[in-house]
DNA sequence: ACACACGGGACGGCCCGTTCGT
DNA sequence: ACGAACGGGCCGTCCCGTGTGT
């Protein structure tokens, strides 16, 4: 919300932000307490609030900086380009807090918002964007239209994840997102394009 | 938990039981109240604690109640079956706050509860029943997998459905699944057999 | 607010009342905390909260509880009836915690609520009614003005009534309020009227 | 408290001042925050600290600097003396925000202060004072003891300014004052006196 | 040198799920 | 089955030092 001018203060800042990302992915929002946050930021009521002012604004500044930390790679392909940040994200899941946390409260909303389609939205509306560009280059199959596509894409990607969540603790996000793809894209892809992609993560 | 014997008692435990998903359905199980659940349900405190020891415990009645009210429609075809499950549960989320409720429980477990595979597992082992059957009568074409398809399917159920709630509050959710079965289907049936399928809600 | 059932509650009730009372009576609304007329009354928030639903309705309660215990005496002149009660509830002053804290709450509102004249109200009309009482069975002069009058001694009432808190513990109330009437009575009462009336405390 | 020596600091003081004024008026001093006080003075935390070390040193500054801007009329009469400087403070009230403060700190007293009984004290000696030189001088009834007059008027001043802020927000302190002398000073003043003794504003 | 951004914690009121005596 | 009471925990605010950068 503000800009910190001191140097401690963004340290804090970002501290707190991280602190309050794992109580939120472990717990959920209404479960999260801020007691908690506090103990494993190891700072005080008065730095916390300094810095946000509510519980609320804690989560949205969650999700904010997780967004501002998202980047599209480039491909020569933009179907390839569209499953590699798919699988870029899935592997984020094991280990970014942030993004673990942004996903829990979007999903979760409803239990500090009235309701807000926004965070979803903003997936959807990069999913669609590569669906439109590969599109006008011939990469899909002539029927698909790009809009329902990427909210079928978007729906499956989060309850995938959220699968692996309970049954793996997300060890297996990963593969289930290569088996989804290894399902969709025969159905999507141009048959020429389809020979082309590559769905492993070492890409 | 108890087996109620008066039938003034069953019906007051109902009452609670449905006066308490819809409460959680609306506002997850942290965020929802007893109070609220005592004055819809027009109930006392005296009556709730009586039915039941706890609200952990009355949470795990509601998912618990639903899962007894499933039961699978029998066709011809496995996988006919499959696809007539999905979609009659697909339609009953607009209207059966039981069902509802259980899903939005599940996905935000670990709120009130450490974590439980559980209830995702009874989806998951239905679904992969049915794949079996329809592999065994040669329904399948001959590299899929039961086990993980079934994970697949539900993982995307999952999803779609919560999608569907943010975006349309669950009105669109039938067609979506229906979507994801059309793209889903041509990967996993036989020829011969996906001609024969159908994916309207009507039959 | 609500009718309490059992004996016990009552009791309770009228515990948590006269807490609430001396503390507001000391500190006033706001510097007044749950946990000190907690502490007087010894019960828990529990107890406090089932009956008062916020600090705000105990501070109002409190003001309702004094009310419903003010009675007016009964004399054959209605000027003297006036000088009694006044008298009677500024000796009340030094014992009766509700009446104190009733007039603390009245007169530092603003502070607990946006501003409501009514309970000042209250003691004017009971004062202007007795001077038309007065006036029709011709106990006043002739220019004098019931309404107006009633708002002159509800004024100067409340006044003294504050100073002699602060100078004497209210040790001196009735003394100041008699003095008071010492000096406003000639210019109200008919002649014949003033030689009857009696501003001692023992009548 | 200190006596600041430069110019910018002494406008900062007042500034302080004035704006602490303002909101002890409108809430009383536990309500009052220091953070509002800030805005409406619209400097920092820093600032107001370097000026006065506590919330509770500033409102006995408040006081204290309303103290020091009263001053006495003088007239032939001493009684008309005394008659002017109460309608003008009555008619200062309706404008002078730490005239409004500081009666708002003092009747609220006890609440930031165990008890004081200085800021009263001020306002009787210099009512007694005036009325020891009417006394001297003759303009009183032999009867009339100067100390206890004052008191009385004192507390009914007080009573009178607070009722008029309740019913009309003050609006008509002054006539209200003006009855109160009209109904006391027949009993205060000698007869040749009482004739010359003017009561309203415009002189 | 010094204003002030930053951080410190103690309470603030109150809502919560739960249990007891009847 | 119920009204009454329990007490821990919630988030937020408050007044105020202390470190920090200009």
């Amino acid at each position: 919300m503000t800009a910190p001018k001191q140097d401690r203060a963004r340290r804090t800042r970002h501290l707190i932000l991280l602190a309050a990302a794992s109580v939120f992915d472990e717990k959920g929002y209404q479960a999260a307490s801020i007691a908690e946050i506090l103990e494993r930021a190891e700072i005080t009521k008065g730095a916390l609030y300094f810095h946000f002012p509510s519980k609320e604004a804690l989560a949205h500044s969650v999700i904010q900086a997780q967004r501002e930390a998202m980047t599209a790679p480039q491909h020569d392909l933009a179907l390839q380009s569209l499953v590699q940040v798919t699988l870029k994200v899935a592997q984020q899941l094991k280990d970014d807090v942030l993004l673990r946390a942004s996903i829990r409260l979007t999903v979760e909303q409803g239990s500090f918002q009235p309701i807000d389609a926004a965070p979803y939205m903003g997936w959807i509306e990069l999913t669609s964007g590569l669906l439109r560009d590969a599109s006008a280059r011939g990469e899909l199959l002539p029927h698909v239209d790009p809009d329902s596509t990427a909210e079928l894409i978007i729906g499956c990607f989060t309850g995938l994840q959220l699968l692996s969540q309970v049954l793996t603790e997300r060890n297996d996000v990963v593969k289930r997102i290569q088996d989804l793809w290894a399902s969709l894209l025969p159905g999507i892809a141009a048959p020429g394009v389809l020979m082309r992609l590559r769905i492993d993560i070492s890409q």
